[in-house]
DNA sequence: ATATTTTTATGCGAAGCAGTACATAAATGA
DNA sequence: TCATTTATGTACTGCTTCGCATAAAAATAT
């Protein structure tokens, strides 16, 4: 059972990186203000080949939504695993996701925000299927928070006021506020202090 | 000095009036998933007429936009003002907010979310207009939650760990927060009950 | 009445859009 | 070698888009 090459002609781009490719530009102009056009240029893949890999412009933008939530998930489930104080570890969740949703370097006119809650909200309100994955991005969110919070309450680290769901949520919201704000040019340096207060207060 | 009708021929339609159904429009199905025919053909109103009233899409858009902040911001001073006890003020302005953002009755295929911070993000990354909008709207909602914190420190009513600034960022945060959860289809029960519980934690 | 001013209505035009048909190219299997 | 399979490239279709040019309509001013 080798690896074999498929039967056919071979593609003459990566999958993935397309894939990276297009949801950078989809993150930065939005789904609508998108044309296919302007993703074969700068893809280089022509339009048919796009559809025949990916499918119609939809769908093409619902795989780069989930591309971007699994990618931001696997981080933020390494960035837990890797302290030992929870605190510190949700503190690190923080930081890596304001340095992708407001890179320090290369200050270039690339994409800001959360890619998943600055484009897709857009579109949710006419479109039934997009709602759907924003709302299983967010779910996914409070729920990977509130499964951090309720281990800390096991390990006694914290005891917060309000539940582990509710803290969920706080602390989902406090992160779909600072992607918005990332979004509106706020700076990075108020980004990450208003993130390390907001953690310190929700957890209290 | 009597208000004498102005020259030509008078206007069909109610510019204010107009300006609030363009802004439903643009509400549900987001800037550029919006055509000037759809508006043209909802509000009745010529293409040209649209045009001569209130310029290019864009600067209806943007008109749009400051209109329902100027609503919001209104709703929100008075909210504040008809309550004596200031974190009950911060309640009323979460609660009429969340009524506007998902309202209880009429749950028929109306927009849900804030408009501005649904909409506007989509086009920030690529519109620095757009952007600049977002931001004075996010920073007048942030100022005036810090007011309202620094009258209530002030009144010795609350003793936040927080500065004042930060506290008016973390409301902000969880306004947008709820919004985004608002659009997404979270309940209305829901978001009324991380609210509150949002607001006595951040306050603490 | 007639001129002037402003809005309305029709419809044009150049560009852009998503999606596809069809022929060609490049690989494998036999 | 030759059939089969998959990807690519060109070019097209049918539709929508925004913005505007032009003429008619409805008001006021003189």
């Amino acid at each position: 059972m080798s690896p074999s090459r498929p039967r056919g002609r071979p593609r003459l781009f990566d999958k993935d990186e397309a894939l990276t490719t297009i949801q950078r530009i989809f993150w930065k102009n939005g789904y609508s203000a998108t044309s296919l056009d302007q993703i074969s240029a700068e893809t280089k893949i022509n339009r048919p080949s796009l559809y025949a890999t990916f499918g119609s412009k939809k769908d093409i933008y619902i795989k780069c939504l989930e591309h971007f939530a699994e990618m931001m998930g696997k981080r933020t489930e390494a960035a837990i695993l890797s302290e030992t104080e929870i605190s510190r570890g949700l503190e690190k969740v923080f930081m890596q996701a304001m340095e992708i949703y407001r890179p320090k370097a290369k200050s270039d006119g690339g994409p800001m925000g959360c890619f998943v809650t600055c484009t897709a909200p857009s579109e949710a309100g006419a479109d039934e299927e997009i709602k759907e994955v924003l709302k299983m991005v967010l779910d996914r969110i409070d729920q990977t928070m509130r499964e951090t919070v309720e281990a800390a309450i096991k390990d006694r680290k914290i005891q917060p006021k309000q539940t582990a769901e509710i803290t969920g949520h706080l602390l989902g919201c406090l992160l779909n506020g600072l992607s918005l704000r990332a979004r509106s040019g706020t700076s990075r340096d108020e980004l990450e202090r208003t993130a390390k207060a907001g953690i310190e207060q929700i957890l209290a």
